[in-house]
DNA sequence: CTAAACCCTGGAGTCGACTCCAGGGTCAAG
DNA sequence: CTTGACCCTGGAGTCGACTCCAGGGTTTAG
């Protein structure tokens, strides 16, 4: 009658594994959900449109625990609506940051990769180029060009 | 006479802390340092170079793994600059995709605030605005917008 | 009835680059 | 000689978002 979905299926009908699904649970990024006489969980099936909520948001940029914070605000009644735009300002904030950062640090690299080139087209096969030795000395800020930003799903 | 370096001081010559500088050497990115007889390590002063090139390509984007690959290639008498390049050239291109990929998290984000600011303009106080349901459904590619690429040395 | 497919818990493991700790020994200044 | 600053080891903890496991119990299709 009342059409609940265990596990498997919300994790079939959202997208999220099951695992993810419990681990959501146990930082009460969902709340508890309800149980059969067995055990096992059951939910409505409106929580595949939280699940969608949270991928979305998640993909925008906000925490785990922003997140959590959010939603439990709101299951309690309240209208975060405020907080949830000022946080969305903070994180776009960042990202002008990092685009900013990493701007420069592909224009150094550039240059490097330059320099590199020129010092191997010097340098016989089979001798050393020292080329990283010849990389910009640590001076200043660290804008450390991080990799794998775009995590790759597996 | 032989001015060697404590491991205190090295680290105040280079700005790599005593902590990480073992570390270093319990993942070989250091070979490991001659002792004292009472088994304090001590430095040849030109390991402070190695500690600055190590922190520059660092910067650069190689992780600790590749460069002490890199680096015991050449203890070792190699001259890897062939593959120390082309790892460089696979950093930048990651950095020239993380980019685009920003560019693009960018975009949709201001599109979404700029959707957000309608809603809420027309949300009276107190009243929810449902904002988070409002983002992007999670279809097709998942760049994720990850915050905190230049990681804040705190 | 049986086997496969599902579900449960609690806890550990993963990635990278550190950082911090306890519980010691050693060295230099006064 | 004492005090404080230094050094040692091995191991655990940190961050975020999962993922995987063992060792069970339950449900469902045939």
């Amino acid at each position: 009658m009342d059409r609940m979905l265990t596990i498997g299926r919300l994790a079939a009908a959202s997208g999220v594994s099951v695992d993810t699904i419990r681990y959501y649970e146990r930082i009460r990024l969902l709340p508890k959900a309800q149980r059969t006489p067995a055990g096992y969980r059951i939910y409505p099936p409106p929580v595949v449109k939280r699940l969608h909520v949270i991928r979305g948001a998640q993909r925008f940029g906000f925490s785990l625990d922003e997140l959590a914070a959010f939603l439990r605000v709101r299951d309690a009644g309240g209208t975060p609506c405020r907080d949830v735009r000022a946080a969305a300002q903070r994180i776009l904030d960042a990202v002008d940051r990092q685009i900013h950062d990493l701007a420069a640090a592909r224009a150094r690299m550039r240059r490097t990769l330059h320099d590199w080139d020129a010092a191997l087209a010097a340098t016989p096969a089979g001798r050393p180029a020292h080329l990283l030795e010849r990389l910009a000395p640590p001076r200043g800020a660290k804008p450390r060009a991080a990799r794998r930003l775009t995590t790759a799903r597996r």
